[in-house]
DNA sequence: GTGTTGCTTCACACAGAGTTAACAATTGAG
DNA sequence: CTCAATTGTTAACTCTGTGTGAAGCAACAC
């Protein structure tokens, strides 16, 4: 079952009448909180946010949205004509865009084809790898069951990498995507946090994260060790 | 700079327009061979096929840019409003769509974000040919299950290669197409890294990469040489 | 055979990428 | 307010990867 988050709340009806035509569930609201707390154990299908009222509140939501799913539910905006130079520099915040006024089978048409690429993600409340145990409810890491004493920042990380074990994230990637920055500042910020959670995995588990020469970092899945 | 592809020729008078004043530059082709034959040595940045004449031609013409060149090419499609329903079952086919008559700045926009958005780029997350496999996610490379420890340029230059089996590139192509420069001098450079990669291929498999004298490199189809 | 051209191999210098440490700015608790 | 913990920034330092020139080979023409 296809369910769509839509913010801001209330939706508008010519929204409301064409997402339900179209089949879809879907569920309004009001702040990225509220999206966590109403989303259903499969996750978002999608989003759909309206960029005409309040746009500034509207792209914190999507970035809000991108920083929390690590595997990332497609964001469809919706921006009057006159707008359109909004999206510029946001390419990371949004999927696809639909101009408002929309036509409803448009609107259908873009949602159907967001839906259909990106496959459904499965979320979980816990990750674990090799070891290493995060329990998303409770902030709370283990490695091997030693307790991890993290901080905020190196838990968000570790969290975004460990969900995607295997894969490389450039640094601008990972500014945008576990800080939630629009514009990179300093790209040595990620090092450096690389390296505290490096010190905290200990040395001998260092090689949990791995460099990426020229392309940025990688957790998991050593070349090395079978 | 930027280089799009657009089918059928010629270009309507208003994407021809539009195109001109997004700075974009483009080549109008009357068949998938001739976007081949025409294609810049850095690859096509995108692709405009309007549907709207000869839907089948059209669409015959997505599938073939998605078939051939393994380097993702975004398609964006024109489509009028009545005919939103060929868009069903062929989401593999397409990117992006924009519903005609279009608003400039809409196109505009969307060719933006389309050749901006990495989506379009990772679409192939896998190369594989006779044992040797590249992940494009994790910048991993294994040869017949056995990792190959690859730097940032050998990996470059093998995924190149791999993309386009068969296919013979000189070292000034090669140049311009993984390194991105334009030929200064140093061909000697081309060399030294198929060296290095052979090298690390292993004894009996240096012939996946083959010398075309006086021509240049070719991965793979050794039909000749056992 | 000799000469020529083009490819391979080697060794080395250096730009640039990553690591590390120290410090400044910020936040939050008591 | 003070102090400690967290986070971001800067700069020095280390070291790997990469490009280059020269020399060694192999193929081809004559």
């Amino acid at each position: 079952m296809e369910f769509i988050v839509v913010y801001p709340e209330p939706a508008s009806p010519d929204l409301a009448r064409t997402l339900d035509m179209s089949g879809y569930r879907w569920k309004a609201v009001s702040s990225p909180e509220q999206a966590l707390e109403h989303e259903p154990t499969t996750g978002w299908a999608g989003a759909v946010v309206n960029c005409e009222d309040n746009a500034e509140s509207a792209w914190a939501f999507c970035r809000a949205l991108r920083k929390r799913d690590a595997l990332a539910c497609p964001i469809l905006v919706l921006i009057s004509g006159a707008e359109l130079g909004q999206l510029e520099l946001r390419d990371e915040n949004f999927d696809d865009f639909c101009i408002t006024p929309f036509h409803p089978r448009e609107l259908e048409a873009r949602l159907r084809h967001l839906t259909h690429s990106e496959s459904a993600v499965v979320r979980a409340e816990m990750i674990d790898y090799a070891g290493l145990s995060l329990n998303l409810e409770t902030y709370q890491a283990t490695f091997e069951g030693q307790p991890l004493d993290l901080t905020y920042m190196e838990y968000e990380l570790l969290k975004f990498l460990a969900q995607n074990p295997g894969k490389v994230f450039t640094r601008e990637i990972l500014l945008s995507r576990v800080w939630g920055y629009e514009y990179y500042g300093g790209a040595r910020t990620v090092d450096v946090h690389i390296r505290r959670l490096r010190a905290k995995l200990g040395e001998e588990h260092a090689n949990l994260i791995q460099t990426v020469r020229s392309v940025g970092y990688r957790f998991g899945q050593s070349r090395w060790n079978g």
